[in-house]
RNA sequence: GGCCCGGUAGCUCAGUCGGUAGAGCAGAGGACUGAAAAUCCUUGUGUCGGCGGUUCAAUUCCGUCUUGGGCCA
């Protein structure tokens, strides 16, 4: 155990798959046995006030074994990949305990880490809220047009103003054009250089049913709306994570006085389409190492994950 | 018992001045490089409540029955 321990040095397992999948729990043990530490790498669970509706990990949990990353954030401030990264990587520079399970469903900020992002500076804030309100303003045909002049590869929509704005404050900023460094090599001085392996846990999804409902029974006993009206009342509705599931049905079940019947199943409808559009992210991805929590398959990556610490 | 308004896609409803119908949501699939649990794309045949009548043609007009709601007895 020793020397295994030794080797694990500077070992990161990726835990992913959708929500409701189990990960946490098994990260834990996992965790506990090989004597490693716990990053968060969930959109939500990052923020402070929000841990009912984001199933962050209990009290007892964070007891277990040291967790990073975990509602580390407070209202209003919100955190973007960029400044999830650096987070990351900032961790790393601590004197942390190693292996690294780094535990969440979030595959964007998960091939940040991996791959970095695109080499842009930073853009100061008002640039984009001027382009925002050109968009309100105009409609997005002509900002549109301004994208396929200046970016003919690019695949965004019209209609997907998001993107839309970002790729404009793109151009317009830094003179880079977004399809092309898609397809260069990132140069990003971020991007993961230690070992690591992915792990996934998924269900079928009758099984996800069954666990979605139970755990949504469970948030709203133990205080999901609360939670949410509390940053209502302090005039933090427009805050980024209550736009998430679980806590933008609470917002409207507050405003439209709605049952807690229909929240139930306001926030299972919400859950599983999450589930799936996670399910659909992780395909792409032909490195993940899956499992259905079947003893065979548990038993199958045990063996890779010991394989995996305890090679050179 | 009388009068009025409804019964159209799984749900909420639009519509057809008569030529068998369409939105939103849900469902299914997909995209995704600084909001990502977000954002966006693709995908809609259903005895148009039943039965009769008028008509070349009825879901649309007429009659009748049925069913839900409201008002009056």
């Amino acid at each position: 155990m020793a020397a295994l321990t030794n080797k694990s040095q500077n070992k990161i397992i990726f835990v992913v798959g959708p929500t409701a999948s189990g990960k946490s729990a098994w990260a834990l043990k996992q965790a506990k046995k090989f004597q490693g530490s716990i990053v968060n790498i969930d959109s939500v669970q990052f923020y402070k006030g929000l841990e009912v509706g984001s199933a962050a990990p209990t009290a007892a949990d964070l007891a277990e074994v040291p967790h990073y990353l975990y509602g580390y954030v407070s209202a209003p401030q919100e955190v973007t990949a960029g400044r999830y990264i650096q987070d990351f990587y900032a961790l790393l520079e601590n004197d942390i305990r190693f292996p690294l399970f780094v535990v969440g469903g979030t595959g964007f900020y998960i091939q940040a880490i991996e791959k970095g992002m695109f080499d842009v500076e930073p853009i100061p804030e008002e640039y984009r809220k001027a382009i925002e309100s050109e968009l309100a303003e105009l409609g997005p045909e002509k900002l549109f047009a301004e994208l396929k002049e200046k970016d003919p590869e690019s695949k965004i929509h019209l209609n997907d103003h998001y993107r839309l704005v970002r790729a404009i404050e793109i151009l317009r900023h830094s003179d880079k054009v977004p399809s092309q460094m898609k397809s260069q090599p990132t140069k990003n001085k971020n991007e993961l250089k230690l070992p690591s392996i992915k792990i996934g846990f998924s269900f079928e999804k009758e099984i996800f049913a069954e666990r979605v409902h139970l755990r949504t029974k469970q948030m709203i006993a133990d205080g999901i709306i609360n939670e949410t009206t509390f940053f209502i009342k302090n005039g933090f509705e427009n805050w980024a994570p209550l736009a998430s599931v679980g806590f933008k049905e609470c917002v409207q079940f507050v405003k439209d006085n709605l049952s807690t019947e229909w929240l139930q199943s306001a926030i299972e409808q919400g859950t599983m389409k999450l589930i799936k559009k996670q399910k659909t992210w992780f395909k792409r991805d032909e490195a993940i190492l899956w499992s259905d929590h079947s003893p065979e398959s548990l038993k199958n990556i045990d063996a890779k994950l010991d394989q995996f610490l305890m090679d050179d």
